[in-house]
DNA sequence: GACTGTGAAGCCATTCACAGCT
DNA sequence: AGCTGTGAATGGCTTCACAGTC
C-alpha cells in the first residue's frame, strides 16, 4: 500500500527538519507521480494547503491514523526457528508500533529461550496470551507442514490478521485477513524480469 | 507475479500425481479466476489442449522457463546478521534454483562463520566472488545505514537484480532491477485493513 | 506563481462470452 | 460435452489539465 510508503518518507523528511512538503517532492521520494500522491491523500480528506503544500508533521499524523498506526499493536509470533527469531529481534516492528507480546513454538526445544525481553512459550499457552493482551495480529514462521494448523488455531483464538512467512498458502475464513510473504517468489519476479530483458534484446 | 504462484501449485499437483489440469482447477488452487489463468498462460503460447486441459508436467516446464528458472541462479548475500543467516539457511531458495555462492559482511565479527556449506567472507572479496561465479542476483540484509552503499557496490560489480530487505529504499541506475521487501510494510497493510473494517461497521 | 483538489479522459488489467478444437 | 484461446466489454486505476486557494 502506497500510504505506508508515504509515511516512511514523511518520517524521514521530518527527521531532516523539513516542515512543508509538496506532492511533487513526495512523489519523487517514493517513485510515483505527483497526481497519484494528491489523489491518494485527497481521498481521505483535505490535508494540504493550495499554493503551499502539506505540513509534514501533520500529514504524517493523518497517514498514521489512516493506517491504524496511531496506537500500539500487540502481536504474537509462532515459530521460533531461524526466521522467527530474526523477526522477533527486528527493530523495524517496534518502531512502527508492533509489539511482539509472545513467541511460541510447537517444539519444546526452543521453549524457554529469550529473544530480547520475551521468552519462547509452548503453543499450549497461545490462546491465553492472545486473550490476555487482546492480540489481533499473528505472524507465522513455522515449517510448511504446520502452517495450516497454526493458522486455524490463531483464527480460533480470535486473531483477525495474519502475516504468513511459511511457503504455503493457508486457507482461513474470509473475515481473517491473511498476507503471504514468500521469499523465493520475490526472487522469481527478479529472474522473470531478467529473462524478459535478455529476450527483448534479441 | 502470478506465474510464480501457478508454478508452485503445479509443482504440488505434480507431486500429488495429477497429470492433466484445467484452468478452473489452477484458478481454484491459486485464488484467481479461470479466465485469468487462461489469459496469463495464452500470452506466452498455446500450452493447453481444448476440451482437455493442460498437461501438468509440460505446463510447469513452460512456466519455469518463462520465469527463467530452467537453470540455476548463483546468488550473493550481503549482511550476515540475524536475518541474513536465516535467509542463508532458507531451503526454499535452493528448491527454486537459487544457490547462495557467497555471504558477506562489513563487520569482521561474523566473518569466518559458516552457514550451511558456505563461509562468511569480508566484503572486500565481494567483487571477486561475483565475477568468479558470474553472479547476477544479490540479496541485501544489512542495516539501513549501509544499504545504499552496498547496493551501489553490487551494481558496480555487475549485479543485475537486487532483493533488498533493509527498510530503506535504495536508488540505483534504472537498468538494475530492485525489489524491496519491508516486513513492517506488510504488517501495515494488515492494520490498514483492520482499521478500515472497524470504520466500515460504523 | 506555486501548489492542491478534482472532474474528465485515457489506459491497462480483468472478466465475459463464445467460437473452435478434441 | 468439456475446456482452451481470444475478441469485446467492463471496470478500476492512473494521468491530464485546470479551477480554486494561498
Amino acid at each position: 500500500m502506497r500510504l505506508a510508503v508515504y509515511s516512511r518518507f514523511l518520517e524521514n523528511a521530518k527527521q531532516r527538519g523539513v516542515v512543508t512538503i509538496s506532492s511533487g517532492s513526495i512523489a519523487e521520494g517514493t517513485g510515483v507521480t505527483p497526481a497519484q500522491v494528491r489523489k491518494d491523500l485527497a481521498y481521505f480528506g483535505e490535508f494540504g494547503t493550495r499554493g503551499v503544500g502539506y505540513n509534514v508533521r501533520e500529514l504524517n499524523g493523518h497517514v498514521l491514523r489512516i493506517l491504524g498506526l496511531n496506537h500500539k499493536w500487540p502481536t504474537v509470533l509462532v515459530g521460533a526457528g531461524k526466521l522467527g527469531s530474526a523477526l522477533a529481534l527486528y527493530e523495524g516492528f517496534l518502531a512502527r508500533g508492533f509489539h511482539i507480546v509472545g513467541i511460541f513454538d510447537v517444539d519444546t526445544d526452543p521453549v524457554g529461550k529469550r529473544f530480547g525481553s520475551i521468552e519462547v512459550l509452548p503453543v499450549s499457552q497461545l490462546e491465553e496470551v492472545i486473550s490476555k493482551y487482546n492480540v489481533q495480529i499473528g505472524i507465522i514462521t513455522v515449517p510448511v507442514a504446520a502452517a495450516q494448523d497454526v493458522g486455524e488455531r490463531l483464527a480460533g483464538a480470535g486473531i483477525k490478521a495474519i502475516l504468513n512467512f511459511s511457503p504455503k498458502v493457508i486457507n482461513l475464513p474470509a473475515d481473517i485477513i491473511v498476507r503471504h510473504v514468500d521469499f523465493s517468489l520475490h526472487l522469481e519476479v527478479l529472474t522473470f524480469n531478467l529473462a524478459r530483458k535478455v529476450e527483448s534484446k534479441k
